[in-house]
DNA sequence: CCCATCATGGTTTTT
DNA sequence: CCATGATGGG
């Protein structure tokens, strides 16, 4: 595209925030109104003016989101955009501390802990507090706090005593302990959980001025993506790294914060222009997503709401049907009216991608899962364990991670586990005589282990070591793996999987994903990062076929389809019950993650109203239609109830 | 000390 | 119904 020919692809809205002058900027942008478009260009003329890619910076929420903008942007900018730092807060974080973690006292190798590997650390430090169990926080609680404690900002001490004010004072002295040896233990893996890559990420600049300066000059534009989903600390690094030059632009919806439970906070979007008072607001109104029935549903069930910046979604296409709101018996019914509903699209030539089931939580589409298994129709779900959270995948990951980390003592953990005769005990000694390192690229230090191994755990050690003892040699890490497999892991999938080829494979798709990356490090980084969204779609670009989609509103968020359909709008399910006992501002944020859902629809939207629910224990329990849908006025919906069959 | 079996308890959302 | 945790035999 040569010249401003490119602001002729956008509206009067859209062109005064990508043309607007530099300064803090604050673009409010509801639903469906060209945000993406709006944050491409805006890069794009970044760029023409003659700002260098390497001074951009842009945030978003997921690395997909990331990956799509950078590649808009290069179609419509050229290959001027490469060089420009694109990507979650996580991973921006990750790629600076990388550089300066000796300066907090980590070596630049450190190891990012996933949920799992935090889990399993505390789940061994409660248990070596040797606790009454029954009385004790389960070490996921214990998680959840820590992480409240990091992303809010506040202490933990008080969260401790407000959350646990009904434990003894013993007890909330175990949990403070048990919340020290936590930071402590990390400290001695050289590891960092997700919090920490942010808290570090803040700390740096905090007690580095220079370090903070350097990035501060070299960012000259710093763009966030979903501002309405930051939380304390990634907004006070925004506002520290945009510091000098003051060029923050930032898109969100407040309408659309769903990430409260994990500290997102929108008072971080509602009061923007008070922390930068100099702030230019601009306002994207105009949807070009969905039809005026749709809208108007999104528009009374956002209403909902106060205390929002008032925006009204205005359409821009022609009338449809009105969304359907389908009472049906129970569970079972519900999922063959969807499949119904989907045999109907597709008869009609809606492609199969073009149509996505969006629900509240994961354990709501089990039904029509094996209902679609059942009747052979392909889906993909972006949902449920994680792709490098799978028992095989990590133990495949443990062999690099503690090459490249030896004070991993996770992995090591996991590893030498999986020999015969050794359990807990015996791999908590070893890890005590090895003086809480190994390294495994040294033939020394793998014989010194080798000798404390009991008998029966020598051959199968040596088949693990083989791995590492390619890397001696000069051999690849993605080499390396195919040792691993061969002299060991095969078997060892064999005898213990039911599923064994499927997770070689799986070990394959990895190694070849790996060659893309030009260091371990690098590699391991974007692991433990990726997201199911981000890992999912890797697998079917090569797959390829088109499929409907499953999956849960919050990773449906910044997508769209020509049809959704929404399971279990009843009271309970969605809002979520437990969502709303937690937090007594639940129901707004579950409006809000209705709201997300309606305005993901272009042509048709689809409730299912279940009356009744199975219960496990063989009981059922009478549902009402969710509050959301009793708000929308009659009228808005066409209602239809479905016979029992 | 390891491992398999049995019971129990508990189901939100994710970087 | 599934995963995790306790328990007891080897």
């Amino acid at each position: 595209m040569k010249g401003q020919e490119f602001l002729r692809e956008l509206n009067e809205e859209q062109r005064a925030a990508v043309l607007a002058p530099d300064g803090p900027i604050l673009v409010l942008a509801a639903a469906g109104t060209g945000k993406t478009r709006t944050l491409v260009y805006r890069v794009v003329h970044l760029i023409r003016r003659g700002i260098a890619p390497d001074q951009i910076l842009l945030l978003t929420f997921t690395n997909k989101a990331a990956r799509e903008m950078l590649e808009r942007a290069e179609a419509a900018a050229g290959a001027a955009v490469s060089g420009l730092w694109g990507g979650t807060f996580h991973h921006m974080a990750n790629r600076i501390l990388r550089r300066h973690a000796p300066l907090l006292g980590y070596p630049p190798e450190y190891t990012i802990l996933d949920r799992e590997d935090a889990e399993s650390l505390m789940k061994r430090i409660v248990k070596s507090l040797e606790v009454d169990s029954l009385l004790f926080p389960k070490a996921d609680v214990l998680l959840s706090l820590i992480s409240e404690a990091a992303n809010s900002g506040g202490p933990i001490e008080e969260l401790i005593a407000g959350r646990f004010r009904d434990l003894s004072e013993a007890t909330q002295m175990q949990i403070r302990e048990a919340v020290f040896r936590y930071e402590k233990e990390k400290r001695a893996l050289k590891a960092m959980d997700f919090d920490d890559l942010l808290v570090n990420g803040l700390r740096l600049f905090r007690e580095h001025p220079e370090v903070e300066a350097y990035y501060q000059n070299r960012f000259r534009h710093v763009l966030v993506d979903e501002y309405q989903d930051t939380n304390f600390i990634q907004a006070e690094w925004v506002n520290r790294l945009a510091a000098a030059h003051r060029n923050l632009f930032v898109v969100g919806d407040d309408f659309q914060s769903i990430y409260g439970w994990r500290g997102a906070d929108y008072r971080n979007i509602l009061e923007f222009q008070k922390v930068h008072p100099e702030t230019q607001v601009f306002k994207l109104e105009t949807n070009y997503r969905s039809t005026p029935e749709i809208l108007a549903v999104a528009n009374a069930c956002i209403a909902g709401n106060p205390r929002q910046f008032q925006k009204v979604l205005r359409s821009t296409r022609a009338s449809r049907r009105p969304p359907l709101a389908a009472r049906v018996r129970d569970g079972e019914a519900q999922a063959r009216f969807i499949i119904s509903q989907v045999r109907r699209l597709l008869g009609e030539g809606v492609r199969p991608d073009e149509i996505a089931v969006l629900y509240r939580a994961h354990f709501h589409a089990l039904e029509l899962q094996m209902r679609l298994m059942r009747e052979g129709i392909p889906f993909v779900i972006t949902s449920g364990p994680r792709f490098f959270e799978q028992a095989h995948l990590k133990d495949v990951l443990a062999v690099l991670r503690l090459m490249r980390n030896p004070g991993d003592a996770i992995s090591f953990r996991r590893l030498i586990r999986q020999l015969p005769g050794v359990g807990q005990r015996t791999v908590d000694r070893l890890w005590e005589r090895l003086g809480g390192m190994f390294s495994a690229l040294q033939s020394s230090a793998r014989r010194t282990l080798e000798g404390l191994l009991p008998r029966k755990a020598v051959e199968d050690w040596r088949r693990i070591a083989s791995a590492w003892e390619a890397v001696e040699r000069g051999e690849t890490p993605i080499k390396a793996l195919d040792v691993f497999v061969e002299r060991f892991y095969r078997v060892y999938a064999e005898t213990h999987f039911d599923d064994p080829e499927r997770r070689l494979e799986d070990i394959q798709e990895t190694q070849r994903y790996m060659a893309k990356y030009d260091s371990l490090d690098a590699f391991l980084s974007e692991v433990a990062l990726m997201t199911n969204l981000e890992a999912e779609e890797e697998s079917t670009r090569r797959q390829g076929a088109p499929c409907l989609r499953l999956s849960t509103v919050h990773q449906a968020k910044g997508l769209e389809w020509r049809v959704v359909l929404v399971p279990w709008v009843v009271e309970g399910m969605f809002p979520s019950a437990r969502s709303l006992a937690e937090n007594p501002l639940g129901h707004e944020e579950e409006r809000r993650l209705f709201y997300v859902a309606i305005t993901r629809a272009r042509d048709e939207l689809i409730f299912g109203v279940p009356e009744l629910r199975q219960m496990r224990d063989g009981g059922i329990m009478f549902c009402k239609p969710s509050r959301f849908l009793e708000e929308i006025p009659k009228g808005l919906l066409q209602e239809v109830r479905l016979p029992y069959v």
